[in-house]
DNA sequence: CGGTAATCTTACGTTGACGTAAACCAGAGG
DNA sequence: CCTCTGGTTTACGTCAACGTAAGATTACCG
């Protein structure tokens, strides 16, 4: 076993890392990463000349923002689809509005992304407030539940003691 | 078209109600009823002579706790089925103890179904603490990117003025 | 330069959570 | 009694999000 394709010390490039060493790293499996490309929701930096995948360090932290959005916000692959490219569209903003010729039309296109994201924070507040109602719920029956059940638990240890 | 067949104004029984009442009233569909009957995650109250599902208002609630359960907690209908079995034992605490001989059992099974309910508190408060980290990465993001945009819109209007 | 581990493509399988269609009952109203 | 709406069982279909297996190819290591 030799070490892992992680460390690529070349001068001109970012640390690339191989498919299963991402794999490894954000805990998900090989077939994922595949299938995410294959819809189009993560497509690795590069490629290496016989066609394996390169993943860069921002490639990871999408796949980890992606896991996020299922498991924190319940979103599917296509609703995270359109997250990230609105997400996308934000982090470009430097290069679109100098590189475009058509800048009023560029600013309604981040100006759409903006409002996307806003719309995120709306539902992750949302989502908070539905789930600190949930919890005061639980909450509330936990308490009342170990209360009944120390009433019962002091009946009988007080009728052990008088037997 | 006749009324809905929610009213039973029987002298003995509850108010009961037929599946499209239900779903209606829910939201989930009736194929969706009949699955959670399957699975052994909601089995109507009593049935019809005919043999059609009555539901009392229980399984009404219980319907969208197991909603909750879905949307809120992300759990799968296999992880909600525990979930309610440790809530309904905790709900038949009372006859539980009365008509029971083994009393030491039913004290460790409800103890265990007490500390399930705290499980669930615990999960729902992480994801809380989750749900807020998040939020707070995406306010964050959310006003530098508007922060930027802002700058860059200033320097075109200025631009304009300045033309 | 050879071997072994990592990765590739292709393609079919699986699982959960239902949807949908067919053909047969149930129950209230007229 | 008939009809009409709502309900029943049975069974096959679907869709997302992967799992898994096969066989070929690439990459690194000594």
């Amino acid at each position: 076993m030799h070490a892992e394709g992680s460390d690529e010390t070349k001068e001109g490039g970012e640390q690339l890392h191989g498919i299963g060493a991402v794999a490894a790293q954000t805990g998900v499996s090989e077939r994922t990463l595949r299938y995410y490309e294959e819809i189009g929701l993560l497509t690795p930096r590069d490629h290496s000349p016989g066609g394996m995948r390169r993943y860069c360090s921002e490639d990871i932290d999408r796949v980890r923002r992606i896991r996020e959005l299922q498991t924190l916000m319940g979103f599917n692959l296509e609703e995270i689809r359109s997250v990230i490219a609105a997400e996308s569209r934000l982090n470009t903003l430097r290069e679109d509005f100098r590189s475009s010729s058509d800048s009023d039309h560029q600013r309604e296109v981040l100006d759409a992304a903006l409002q996307a994201l806003d719309e995120l924070r709306d539902a992750a507040r949302a989502k908070i407030a539905a789930l600190q109602g949930f919890l005061a719920d639980l909450d509330e029956r936990f308490a009342r539940h170990r209360r009944r059940l120390e009433e019962l638990q002091a009946a009988r240890d007080a009728k052990e003691e008088h037997g």
